[in-house]
DNA sequence: ATTTCAAGTTGTACTCTACAACCAGCAATG
DNA sequence: CATTGCTGGTTGTAGAGTACAACTTGAAAT
């Protein structure tokens, strides 16, 4: 329709090698991707959300730590960690422990109930992704995890130099 | 850390073959991606959002369409949808034009503001990503690139049969 | 003409988020 | 020890993004 909106070349210049056009799928796929993620993480476990998700990850897979860990590991405003931590609290999937050196830090903890609520989450996320990538050869998997992962290792020459998953 | 924090197997139970680790590899980094992707979207760019970018982005490459298609296509609400588009007509991004076939509908286009912002916008997003792809083999690029349209092409089963381009 | 449907808008509410102001411990200094 | 300053956390406030439900208006069907 319209076919009369200027269709200028020079409105985009999308480079013309392939690596150029791959880019800019690149681009658009992850874009189109992140769009999409909440809203569905959200629809498909309304009592987790996705950062709740990743914070109690987190959690499990350092066996506790401060508040202020989480928000400079996920580049979060420590006011929005302690919210998030505070609605986890109150629907009991973790717990704070003052740390006995320190009485300004507390550390937090996975609670048994957080643990399996985690579990459940995470079991039903991967069923989900396995469904979604059924029918993929193994080598396809391997290899788009291995991209994935390098992508997002990737750190910013000037960007903040907080944030990444170091584990 | 804490080793005494239940070291339970049953807990997660990644699955041991290579394919289940990369599903889970490549549960996580989308994962991680999503979190990060709007809030980095709008440190780059303040004055187009992240929902507003692929909007108008839609626009240009159809050349105008309803706000219903972008309601579908993006599995938006058209509430939010009206509001959005709202503010881009504000900014004077977008204008409506009532269609003269039925005047219910309102075709929306980029204003030459829109495709000019846009086409900024989308230049900066594509150096930044040029930048941290710059060091991957064009073979890498197309394969990465190939696999995130898989990805995303994959139609849930079960999911809402609306969105997508039928056009 | 009446009913039904589709496109959009508006009211309301909730989540996620940041920033700024603040409080409470710890640490260093005189 | 008292003062100053830093760090961990909370709270007030604000704004974006979103959904759902109720409503308006125009089109279509009967």
């Amino acid at each position: 329709m319209t076919a009369a909106e200027t269709p200028d070349e020079t409105t985009v210049t999308p480079g013309d090698r392939p690596a150029d056009v791959a880019v800019e799928t690149i681009q658009r796929e992850m874009t189109a991707f992140a769009r999409r993620a909440r809203a569905s993480a959200g629809r498909m476990h309304p009592e987790l959300s996705l950062v709740s998700y990743t914070l109690l990850g987190h959690l499990e897979e350092r066996g506790g730590c401060r508040a202020t860990d989480l928000a400079t590991h996920y580049a979060l405003d420590k006011s929005t960690v302690s919210r998030q931590v505070s609605a986890l609290e109150r629907t009991d999937l973790v717990e704070r422990r003052v740390d006995p050196d320190d009485h300004r830090v507390q550390v937090l903890h996975l609670t048994e109930t957080g643990r399996r609520i985690l579990a459940q989450v995470t079991d039903s996320r991967r069923t989900a992704f396995r469904e979604r990538l059924a029918d993929w050869p193994e080598e396809d998997l391997l290899r788009f995890a291995a991209y994935l992962e390098r992508y997002n290792a990737w750190q910013g020459a000037g960007a903040a130099p907080a944030a990444e998953n170091g584990k």
